[in-house]
DNA sequence: AATGGTATTTTATCGAATCATAGTACCAAA
DNA sequence: TTTGGTACTATGATTCGATAAAATACCATT
């Protein structure tokens, strides 16, 4: 398998949930036809998870019509999945955490509804969860970087999220990082990663932009930045970008998206990419930084407002 | 007070215990005279905790002749703790954490004695520690980076530690974001933090490098760094050091030092806090890119031997 | 060798009660 | 107004058995 697929974070669902959901996706993003096998071990690899709760997550699949037990044995992908490839794979997006606690949070916060410090037993009343859900979306929260715990009781908010300080600051950050990383000695094309990058753009360009979610923008998007900061060859380079992204999902993911903004944002991801496949790091390197000044500019412009979704 | 003091992470000591070392060290590093009152809210503040623990913290340094009880009420500092300010500041340093399962671990870990992947249940074995005690150390290992949770059962440790090719691509990703944290257009110099780094480092020029524990040079100058981090004005910059720096202290504590590289660093540390004092903010980021590039070779000429504490 | 099926072992979560410890409110004195 | 003292409240760590769920081992089939 090419790509290590992006797990989403685990917060509290059985894992045979989130796995159902994944491997939709996974079917979905890779494009695998109808009658493809979908072996159990090599999920588990994927997933890093035994086998157990793939094979569950496979039985739930096959009893939505995604999948298909075969009378030999094991499960291969049906008409139904790729005849409905995006639709669904968004529809899982969504219903992934839309409306999990953990949003609920995180809007609530960017709304200003929630005050600095808190404590735990406070938020198992406010969100009414138990103990156990709550640490486990308290360690996300800690984990993505925007609320930290205490020395004594109590959590804090980083001021992170939020303030269009931050905002600003974020792409700042990505400017030196990612045009620096094009440009690192260690730096090796990764042109398979890439190519699957550029289809996906290019079917954004021919239309899909304008009906696409918010979220499956920003997903795809992200992707190509990081994807490229992979080829850097430098795991913080890339680590730093992952982290900065998983604070802007959670504010993009609620706004409204400037469809005009975001398709000519496309059209400049495509002239990126073909830069980097003809070798021209250099000239790469600063259209990626021409590409984020714009970006930030136009998600400056409208604070509240629209312009979401991807770079 | 000057400065956000940094209290190290919480593990699981009872609060008291972390408080009275930071306290202590605390003495030492402001440079507090005898006599001087320590107030209870000030210090609950100063490390975000609530008037209790301090006040428990200040009886132990009390009854250890550290801080002394005034007749009528409340604390100030002894002739003790001013006479022995650094000695004891650096004991309650490698107190903190020496024999901790926690830097256990990671010895461990970086001497290849253990694999990848781990559960929960076989650590309370090997380590001798309850449910809680690991649930808090491994807390820490996930907010330091070095280790994640799977989806299902297990964690996993992160490839950033130990190996020799992340070290190089940690100075690497320092030098892209050093020296353009300099080069920020929201770059503001913190005059007062600035001096208080150049008096340390004079002090080490001074003789102090030659003696100085391990664990108290690589504090000093990254301190230095991430001081200088600080000032430009950048969140995503300061936090993505000071990721590094975490992970970099778990592997350099315990490092030999090649005290005339380390004095050599020093003198180079004077002469890029001037240049930032008087304002060259290019010859500053230029400087500091040869820094760097000089450490990370001296580095990584001995990978397991000399070289540590600090840059 | 890869794969699926099955049985078994191991893990870590859950629930509920307990309790040391951290947080808070209020008062008096300097 | 700032500070310390004191009384009180709330928090969250801890314990432990029960249990759902994940990991693993092994076998059969192709």
């Amino acid at each position: 398998m090419p790509e290590p697929f992006l797990s989403r974070p685990f917060v509290t669902r059985p894992l045979t949930d989130t796995l159902a959901a994944d491997i939709h996706r996974y079917i979905a993003t890779q494009g695998l036809g109808a009658g493809q096998r979908l072996p159990e071990r090599a999920l588990a690899e994927q997933f890093r998870v035994s086998r157990s709760p793939i094979r569950r997550a496979l039985e739930r699949l096959a009893a939505e019509r995604v999948v298909e037990a075969r009378p030999e044995g094991g499960y291969v992908v049906t008409e139904v999945a790729v005849r409905l490839p995006r639709q669904q794979a968004e529809e899982a997006y969504g219903a992934a955490g839309e409306d999990d606690v953990y949003f609920r949070i995180a809007r609530e916060r960017l709304a200003g509804l929630l005050p600095d410090r808190f404590t735990e037993s406070e938020f198992m009343r406010r969100y009414g969860v138990t103990r156990g859900e709550l640490a486990a979306i308290l360690r996300r929260m800690a984990q993505e970087g925007w609320a930290e715990r205490l020395p004594g009781h109590g959590w804090a908010f980083l001021p992170t999220l939020a303030s269009a300080e931050a905002y600003g600051q974020g792409y700042r950050f990505r400017l030196m990082l990612e045009s620096g990383g094009i440009l690192e000695p260690s730096f090796k094309l990764d042109r398979e990663a890439l190519l699957q990058c550029r289809a996906e753009q290019e079917a954004l360009v021919a239309g899909a932009v304008h009906t696409a979610s918010p979220a499956y923008l920003f997903d795809a998007n992200s992707r190509l930045h990081e994807t490229i900061a992979a080829c850097s060859g430098n795991a913080f380079i890339l680590d730093s970008l992952k982290r900065l992204d998983r604070l802007r999902r959670l504010m993009e993911y609620q706004k409204a998206v400037d469809r005009q903004q975001a398709e000519r944002r496309c059209r400049e991801h495509l002239v990126l990419i073909d830069l980097l496949l003809s070798g021209q790091r250099e000239a790469a390197a600063d259209f990626m930084r021409v590409h984020l000044r714009q970006a930030a500019i136009e998600k400056q412009a409208g604070p509240d407002e629209l312009g979401g979704a991807g770079d």
